[in-house]
DNA sequence: AGCTTTTTATGCGAGTTGGCACAAAACAAA
DNA sequence: TTTGTTTTGTGCCAACTCGCATAAAAAGCT
């Protein structure tokens, strides 16, 4: 009854490769082709390891699927909400949608980890319909509860704020999408300032 | 140098399927499980055909990928356009979402064709990607065109066009994402609505 | 009826995919 | 040194994938 990441009882052969690293190979590999578009084989190559290696210490292609994108989740959160911590909304809000077009068109693969690879999955895979749902809620939850400290600066009612964090998010779902189709940085922190302009006044 | 649609010549053994119809049943297979979620064995059970008649009457993968993309957005243009018809713009933009938001719901598999399977291939398909790029594209061109028909209708200036229709296009977007993942038409369309009010007053 | 054309339907073969078994290797503890 | 534990690396096997070859069927034309 073991999970294969911790070691229970005493000695045992080290591990040739780090986790995190291995996840990291993996995550780019299935960020650029989509789960379905590569295989077992390939992402054990993509991680320098062999599959039976690869299977005792992530499970199958669900539970890697999973992990990676666990993985992204936390990495894309911890800028976001570093982002977000600006005083000034607006300034928080460049910040936010800056940090993440960084990581859609920056070294990795364009676009973004979740919006361009689970809705594909999402109708025939369970693990990647929930991933796709509490990527797409949590991106609502981290706009709506920053807007709610500014209230008075969102030129709309109290009220309609989960709306405007719902618009903030459709944005930032289309810039993962644009990015993915080529957008350059530049159309894309300009497509992003002006939905932001539209939500707060011109200040 | 033959194409595989037409006849040149005279005679030939009649088909046994419709070219509509089995495409419809292709598009629909991929619609669910993404391109690279289907072989091509799966494509000809979806359609009732054998691989040999497959291959011969629509090409390979990317060949029929491109053609049931083809077919699904001559369907949703026109749909989308007769709703951006209508001459009040507010009802105009109200209906275009509805249209959207029946299919994304409707009968088909969840979500939008294109931006809930292209996504996943477009870095490694040349095909895929350019369908995806055409599609955003034209999607904002359509909002665009409306926009221009009712200029002083909307709460921006006339030189922010194109960035409205792109925040509508966006909408669409993360209308087709949202729905992908299970969102209710109710919701779906609570969304649009909100969108439409920031862009246009309160009419 | 006979010829040509086009589609249907079956099946082969090389390569891929994914689960699993097995022996060897590397380490800790006794 | 011996024992126990964990990982590594190779390899097997059944199923799937896809292109292609081939024969039969179903039509039109002469």
């Amino acid at each position: 009854m073991r999970v294969g990441t911790k070691q229970t009882k005493h000695g045992g052969r080290p591990r040739k490769f780090d986790e995190a690293t291995a996840l990291g190979a993996m995550q780019r590999q299935i960020w650029t082709t989509g789960l379905s578009g590569v295989s077992l084989d390939g992402i054990a190559r993509s991680a320098g390891l062999n599959r039976p290696s690869l299977a005792a210490a992530f499970g199958d292609k669900d539970a890697i699927y999973a992990k990676a994108a666990a993985q992204y989740a936390a990495m894309m959160d911890a800028r976001v909400s570093e982002a977000l911590s600006l005083d000034d909304l607006g300034s928080a809000l460049r910040a936010a949608f800056d940090a993440a077009i960084d990581i859609y068109t920056g070294g990795g693969p364009d676009g973004c980890f979740v919006i361009c690879t689970a809705p594909a999955e999402a109708l025939t895979n369970p693990i990647c319909r929930s991933i796709l749902d509490q990527s797409l809620e949590s991106i609502d939850a981290a706009f709506l509860s920053r807007l709610q400290l500014d209230e008075r600066r969102v030129s709309a009612n109290p009220d309609e704020l989960p709306l405007v964090a719902a618009l903030l998010g459709a944005t930032l779902h289309s810039v993962a999408l644009r990015a993915r189709a080529g957008w350059s940085r530049e159309r894309l922190r300009s497509l992003a300032a002006g939905a932001i302009r539209q939500v707060i006044g011109e200040t």
